[in-house]
DNA sequence: CGCAGGGTGTTATGAGATAACATAACCATA
DNA sequence: TATGGTTATGTTATCTCATAACACCCTGCG
């Protein structure tokens, strides 16, 4: 299950949460879901565990593979509407370049998320781009920009010695 | 036909190629391709000629109906094998957020390519992207990057305005 | 010639995502 | 607490996007 795995390194860079950690993770998006009038219903919840749990970016089929507690699979649309949500929300994003999704690690609200993919181990590094410059030109001609996809593809260090 | 018509505007910015200017730039491409040992064949060909006489991004199964000089459609491979050729050698771009492809419209050779799309009008506008800010930082911490994907969604000036 | 490599044709199938409609839970307010 | 609007879920079916696998062909070259 998951990405990577396609080298023998380790997936260094978010190992999932488990126990204590997940369930802080989890407590907090219902904080945050409270302060919106959001509901962290019991799918939504149960695919952003998931995806929590997780060494790195899963497809959505991963997720509806593992959704159920015993082993029995979700419908798509159950996992897709909950990543519907979790995206909207700023919970999870969606990675074009792979067709997967990730929790989100960054804390602040409302950013524009980025992303640095090891083709080697499959790990997906978040970071918080700075578009200013990059799109001053584009404002200045007219455009109207509402959303910025920015995901680079190469090696991460560890991938990279090897 | 195509993308975009979902709203009432032109496709202003790149209203595809026909007659001479068309024939100019499947030439220039021959040429490209001569001067690197690689072959235009005649589904390559025909793939990208249907790229440069579109108005807007055009998704695979768009190609594969349109390939055929009478309306028959291609089989998905030939196609989906002429695109990869196409973007190997920069003749071309798939566009992640839409799953479509469209056409390099940059001279300069092994550049990275960005885009401005459309939500109104779905035009895609490509750009020159400058990186070197924003990787700076993931350089140093010794990630190599190899691509980037660089996508901004929002309004046109024309659909903006209307 | 003969064969190696790249390209194409064809069938079949795998992977990713959504439409449409019925049912149920939530919650404001009369 | 009934009523009705809104939001979310369950379920079936289907649609879109993409590739595996294998046979055949063509082209260049020893």
């Amino acid at each position: 299950m998951g990405m990577g795995a396609e080298c023998h390194h380790e997936d260094g860079a978010h190992p999932g949460l488990s126990g204590g950690d997940l369930n802080v993770a989890l407590s907090q998006a219902e904080v945050r879901c409270a302060q919106t009038q959001e509901r962290l219903t019991a799918p939504r919840r149960r695919v952003l565990e998931l995806l929590l749990e997780a060494d790195g970016p899963l497809k959505a089929y991963d997720l509806i593979a593992a959704f159920g507690a015993h082993g029995e699979a979700a419908k798509p649309p159950t996992v897709y509407r909950a990543l519907e949500f979790l995206e909207r929300l700023g919970f999870a994003h969606r990675i074009e370049s792979l067709n997967a999704y990730v929790p989100c690690r960054i804390g602040s609200d409302g950013h524009r998320a980025a992303f640095l993919i090891c083709d080697c181990c499959g790990t997906a590094e978040e970071f918080e781009p700075d578009f200013e410059a990059q799109f001053a030109a584009a404002a200045r001609s007219g455009y109207a920009v509402r959303a910025v996809t920015l995901e680079a593809r190469g090696l991460c260090p560890a991938c990279r010695k090897a």
